[in-house]
DNA sequence: ATTGCCTATGCAACTCGGTGCATAGCAGGA
DNA sequence: TCCTGCTATGCACCGAGTTGCATAGGCAAT
């Protein structure tokens, strides 16, 4: 669990209360580590509690109270020594691979408007990251340090989103090209590829292609 | 939640038990979709009420006796309908990402050895893929509908793997640099970017760098 | 002989994370 | 005027997912 280091690191960055640290999550961290503002309240209070971070009460006009919280000493002793153990090597979720091999057992053209929408999204996305990109680091030899390591980390984002959005377009040819090849099986619902239910033949898949995703 | 889908594509490939589908998810469909056996156990137990899957006492020798199931006719039709939902945006949970942005904070070079194993697993593991393709998909152009959807994936997991390959290069090229930079800061543990604790000077990141990863 | 591993299933307890809802003052538009 | 939305924090509940442990026979190696 890395959402205490996550918060952490963003309230070296800047201190803030539990509300800002929310919307942080919703833009800036948030593209590789979200978080609802629940969590982020209930860990906030155990941090404290632990010692990791400080609050000071700041009154505001015209709108509630907050509470802003900066990281403490054990806090950044605590993130030096998460910083040395070893990577937790992700859990991966990945739903539009589980669909694609899905659709070996349906219709083909089921899939392509959501791959589309999918598509499309990265697209933005990485329009965002490049645009972020000039902005923020239109000249990237006269940087300090932590600005360095935010551009690493945003040319991980661009290169990321550049490879899903190539990924996608094939995916798109697969998926058109077989839709394409048994306009037979168009309208039908399930139940195409095998005679029926139950086991399918030319069933040599466990140990080969399922082997490597 | 899409276990019991990653398992109802999984049990139409070939129907298994429990303990089978375990090593399943830990070697292909884990690729995308992780689970613990306990998990499985459970879904499956709520599938086979649900009416999902079948089930199929089976006795062994020498070893105990198993449950196999299979994907049942209610099974398709709930996976034709997942099929045209709408897929949810992904949950990201990129801790390297984190920790990138929290050696700001610390020593540079206490990373490295992290990232280093980081990318040798990276690399075995595209070495693996691309072994899979060489064996398992020798002719492209021969292909059933089956084997070109498991291809394009296959094809996705090379391209993330080759992606990450190089950008954790890049992250490596990065903080050498940085360590080779202060070599002041190596030994010391935290504290070392901003003068002590609280807020950093040159904060400017709040909104901008911060905005994109 | 004992140790350890593999097959195969399962219970119990827990944590993590998300949804829904509540409060409460203030601002802006229909 | 009412409705919506923003700031700001929080409770209660539930489902997903992990960890630890248990059972139980068979196999292989030390």
């Amino acid at each position: 669990m890395a959402l205490e280091h996550a918060i952490l690191v963003s309230l070296l960055e800047r201190p803030g209360s539990g509300y800002e640290l929310a919307r942080r999550f919703d833009r800036s961290i948030g593209r590789f580590w979200t978080a609802t503002h629940q969590q982020i309240y209930r860990v906030l209070r155990r941090m404290e509690t632990d010692g990791w971070i400080s609050v000071e009460e700041v009154a505001q006009d015209g709108r509630p109270d907050k509470k802003v919280y900066s990281a403490a000493p054990p806090g950044r002793a605590a993130l030096a020594g998460w910083l040395r153990e070893p990577v937790e090597p992700e859990t991966v979720r990945h739903e539009l691979a589980v669909r694609i091999r899905a659709v070996a057992f349906d219709d083909p053209a089921a899939l392509i408007p959501e791959v589309e929408r999918h598509r499309d999204g990265h697209a933005a996305l990485l329009a965002r990251y490049l645009h972020g990109e000039q902005r923020d680091f239109p000249a990237p030899d006269a940087l300090d340090a932590r600005q360095r390591l935010q551009h690493v980390v945003l040319r991980g984002g661009i290169e990321y989103e550049r490879m899903t959005l190539a990924w996608l377009d094939d995916v798109l040819a697969t998926l058109h090209d077989l839709a394409g090849a048994d306009v037979d099986g168009r309208s039908a619902g399930p139940a195409r590829t095998g005679p029926a239910g139950g086991t399918d033949p030319a069933d040599r898949t466990g140990g080969s292609a399922a082997d490597t995703p």
